[in-house]
DNA sequence: TCTGGGGTCCTAGGACCC
DNA sequence: TCTGGGGTCCTAGGACCC
């Protein structure tokens, strides 16, 4: 067994001043909607959701708000959702709405039957960035060592930070979650554990604006007795297939052979799920990271269909390519690997992708190859969603010396070529 | 009336090379 | 010519997360 980092800088009862590794993951708590409500203030206690709604209505709310003291709008200025028509999920509600049984990933018509009475507000992220980027100046200041994962959450490592040991964390937490709300107004949930897999769980303890201290030996008392599915990491389908081997909570995960777990889920899942379950967990707080695509992708207003909604569906295309390209200029990267993905009405979805030699962030060569990837699609069916997609990525300064003009002329696949379905290829 | 828009990582097969 | 193994890159799909 080798032995990282993390056991030299951190040596079990070796030394006497050797500080016992601390990891607390912090948590925003319904951040869009808080983030709104210091916006709103009348709307405090009412239900609120954020939704990622996409109509004309929505798209003017802000202007309409824009030039007023947005304290003082009257409550029947604001949409309902009542009697909401067309697509669109919720993205954060107010704990107020969730009483209601509205929350995350619901679909907006969905919730209006729930909560009619709700208060609809369209996303705005620039003023969720700000405020994102904001609360993570208060951490680093106080404890430097961050791992952003999200707008709203972020992983510190508090083991070597002055105080970071105090009663486990929890004073440390608690200055932090004190700074964040003095200089912001928003609250957050933090959990401080011996590494991130027990720290996020325990962020969970006592939301919202709680603090949850968790050490190696709470394992069986508030560990074990979560379900599998608290485990970041072990999602829907994973969940299932446990339930369908007998298996519900951690202790129960727990019980397992390691040798067994691998035998139903892989040697790599099987193994880290046998880790997961005994609290082990060695992964190292990240601070910076590359990376590794940059993607743009729509759901439109109604399915489309590549013959009759051609014009639509090609300016549609053109646009995300334009967007991708945009987005690797600005953030300044290139990449060679150009791919595509797309949803249709029945919710089913493919990608395909192509490699090409030169790396590139220009809108016209990816949207060119990009046409490619698409005519390998046979496309009879409406669709709901495109993306357009570039991997491969490299900073776009180390780029210099290839040359971006240069669009190789893909070789047509001999699939696209026997394809004898309506294809792409007539229409881009 | 189902189900947004970003991402990451893993698997698995085939091509190709040594 | 056959057998065998390892490594890397590419592609497609899928699980999962925020």
């Amino acid at each position: 067994m080798t032995c990282g980092n993390t056991c030299s800088r951190y040596p079990h009862g070796m030394s006497a001043k050797s500080a016992i590794r601390r990891i607390a993951h912090l948590d925003m708590d319904a951040f869009y909607a808080s983030v709104e409500l210091l916006r709103y203030p009348q709307l405090s206690g009412l239900p609120v959701v954020i939704g990622g709604a996409r109509r004309p209505q929505d798209e003017t709310l802000r202007q309409t708000h824009a030039h007023q003291a947005l304290a003082r709008i009257p409550l029947e200025a604001f949409p309902r959702l009542q009697g909401y028509s067309g697509r669109g999920v919720i993205t954060t509600a107010t704990y107020a709405a969730r009483q209601f049984g509205v929350g995350s990933a619901m679909g907006l018509m969905k919730a209006a039957k729930l909560c009619p009475q709700a208060i609809l507000l369209p996303v705005d992220f620039a003023e969720y960035r700000k405020y994102s980027r904001a609360f993570k100046a208060i951490v680093t200041d106080i404890a430097p060592l961050m791992e952003d994962r999200g707008v709203d959450e972020v992983y510190i490592d508090f083991t070597e930070v002055p105080g970071g040991q105090r009663e486990g964390g929890r004073v440390l937490a608690r200055l932090i979650q004190k700074a964040i709300f003095d200089q912001t107004g928003l609250t957050c949930s933090v959990g401080v554990a011996p590494n991130k897999l027990l720290a996020k769980m325990a962020s969970e303890f006592n939301k919202p604006n709680g603090i949850a201290i968790v050490f190696e030996d709470d394992l069986i008392g508030k560990i074990w007795p979560l379900a599998c599915r608290k485990i970041n990491g072990i999602g829907p389908k994973s969940d299932e297939k446990l339930k369908s081997l007998g298996i519900v909570t951690i202790a129960q995960l727990a019980e397992q052979e390691l040798q067994w777990l691998i035998e139903h889920f892989g040697q790599k899942t099987g193994a880290w799920m046998f880790a997961a379950a005994h609290g082990r967990d060695d992964r190292p707080v990240v601070l910076e990271s590359e990376p590794v695509s940059i993607s743009r992708e729509t759901t439109f207003e109604r399915d489309l269909h590549a013959v009759r909604d051609k014009a639509e569906l090609g300016a549609i295309f053109t646009r995300l390519c334009e967007q991708v390209a945009g987005d690797l200029q600005r953030q300044g990267y290139a990449g060679k690997t150009i791919g595509i993905k797309l949803r249709f009405d029945d919710f089913k979805g493919v990608t395909r992708d192509q490699t090409v030699e030169h790396y590139t962030a220009d809108a016209k060569t990816i949207r060119g190859i990009a046409g490619q990837c698409l005519k390998r699609v046979p496309l009879s069916q409406r669709l709901r969603l495109l993306g357009v997609r570039v991997a491969s990525l490299v900073k776009s300064d180390s780029t210099d010396k290839f040359k971006e003009n240069s669009p190789p002329a893909p070789v047509a696949t001999a699939q696209a070529a026997t394809d004898s379905i309506v294809t792409t290829s007539q229409l881009f």
